[in-house]
DNA sequence: CACGGTAGGTGTACGTCGTACACTCGTCAA
DNA sequence: TTGACGAGTGTACGACGTACACCTACCGTG
């Protein structure tokens, strides 16, 4: 073993949390997410595993850092056009990247609360609807038969937002750094930065107290809604005796 | 520690394949399946850690094995009917199974090729669309559409049949044990199994090679499908005022 | 009845994982 | 000059999956 290098080459730039999370999406990309440990990201980086955790709470905190790494790079938003073809290309975009790393639609599903990229992509999807006149009703139901195709997160993506939930003020760059009233304090930051996910949180009663009964949204409900869609898309095509490619 | 307990009660029914991936099944439901581990469940069927592999051989295939118990457990299959209501029918009932036990769709996705008994599902759901009449071209993006709506199965379904598989024969219960021309076998068993699968996936040029280009079944058509589907009933719904629960 | 094979349960051990905790060191403000 | 502080280090612990050698109770056969 080398006892002593010259000094240079050794100490390369200084790791940070961006750097961090770019190694770790690079070495998923390559290496796949089940290979990716934090021993082996350190090692990836030149650096000893519990350097990471300057940088990084945990693995769970790498996890969503690299989620919102991916999730942030969408483009911003398509230029004007009606609402469909303006949701279409946003979330065959979101297709595109998700393509591009194939560990990303499994680690997003395996997250329990969406992080703030995911927030606001879905919030600019709503808001296109939003945007076409279509009700609030409508929206959220459309929005949980889209279900994994928006991203690859499941149904459940509503239960954070009016659950008490520290993930918002954890992860976001929101200050409000503790205390009781602050709380509503955060609940005000996420409307002004989430304002159609907030609003649709708020008009829809998501009670997922009672399983089986339960007015208002249930999954059952959100379920049957996209596949009869779909049902009913396959007859029609079947009636008119559809064939593949009707579109270039 | 106690020398010898009085040579009752420590020895219980004496432990099999079965009672393992049952205990397995029982234990997910119970903690969730981050907390299954093969000590853990050593620990609950009171035995050594080690004893679990004379009957599965790793965890992986534990996994497998309770994906098959409780995808086995669906129903045969429902009366005769529309293949609409049918097709309707089968998948609530999946549905249901995987809501009683949360932790199925995400252990279904994560294995890289299907299990025997959701390959039989699978098969009665394209036969319900055959016997509706539906081509096989329809059916097939039909399958792909519904997606993860058929079970928890992402839309890479459909690789391992036309691959070398060594899964089917050796998950499957076909005895076919190795050798060159026994490959031949396997499929033609399979073929037998399943015939609307293997129906499907002789029929479709599953050409992954390339993936831009590449005509025949790529997966940006089939996403591209789904979500037009979808959008143009979003699109009906919208235009027609549509308002919650029209359907009782 | 003795006996050897075998199936099923055991014990020990290894390598890997995430990460707690105490440390060293270089930098910079006072 | 000092002393606080933040970034990187080293050591250690308790999980995990599982390889491998072992024991042992049972069996059909001689």
């Amino acid at each position: 073993m080398p006892a002593d290098v010259p000094a240079e080459e050794s100490r390369r730039t200084p790791l940070s949390r961006d750097r961090v999370l770019r190694a770790a999406v690079a070495f998923a990309d390559g290496a796949g997410i089940e290979a990716l440990s934090m021993r082996r990201l350190a090692q990836e980086l030149g650096v000893v595993p519990m350097a990471l955790y300057k940088h990084v709470a945990n693995k769970e905190e790498l996890l969503d850092g690299m989620v919102e790494a991916v999730v942030a790079g969408l483009d911003p938003h398509v230029p004007g056009a009606d609402w469909k073809s303006a949701v279409r290309r946003r979330i065959l975009g979101a297709r595109d990247a998700l393509v591009r790393h194939a560990w990303a639609a499994q680690v997003i599903r395996s997250r329990t609360s969406p992080t703030p990229a995911v927030l606001a992509y879905l919030d600019s999807v709503i808001g296109m609807f939003r945007a076409g006149g279509f009700s609030l009703d409508l929206t959220h139901h459309a929005m949980h038969a889209l279900g994994s195709r928006v991203l690859g997160l499941t149904e459940e993506l509503f239960d954070a937002p009016p659950s008490p939930g520290p993930r918002a003020t954890a992860t976001a760059p929101v200050s409000a750094p503790a205390a009781d009233p602050a709380q509503t304090a955060a609940r005000e930051a996420m409307a002004l930065r989430y304002p159609h996910v907030t609003e649709l949180a708020g008009a829809v009663a998501h009670d997922r107290s009672s399983v089986v009964g339960g007015r208002g949204c249930d999954d059952r409900f959100e379920f049957e809604f996209a596949l009869d869609l779909l049902l009913d898309g396959f007859e029609r095509l079947h009636g008119q005796g559809w064939t593949s490619a009707p579109r270039p």
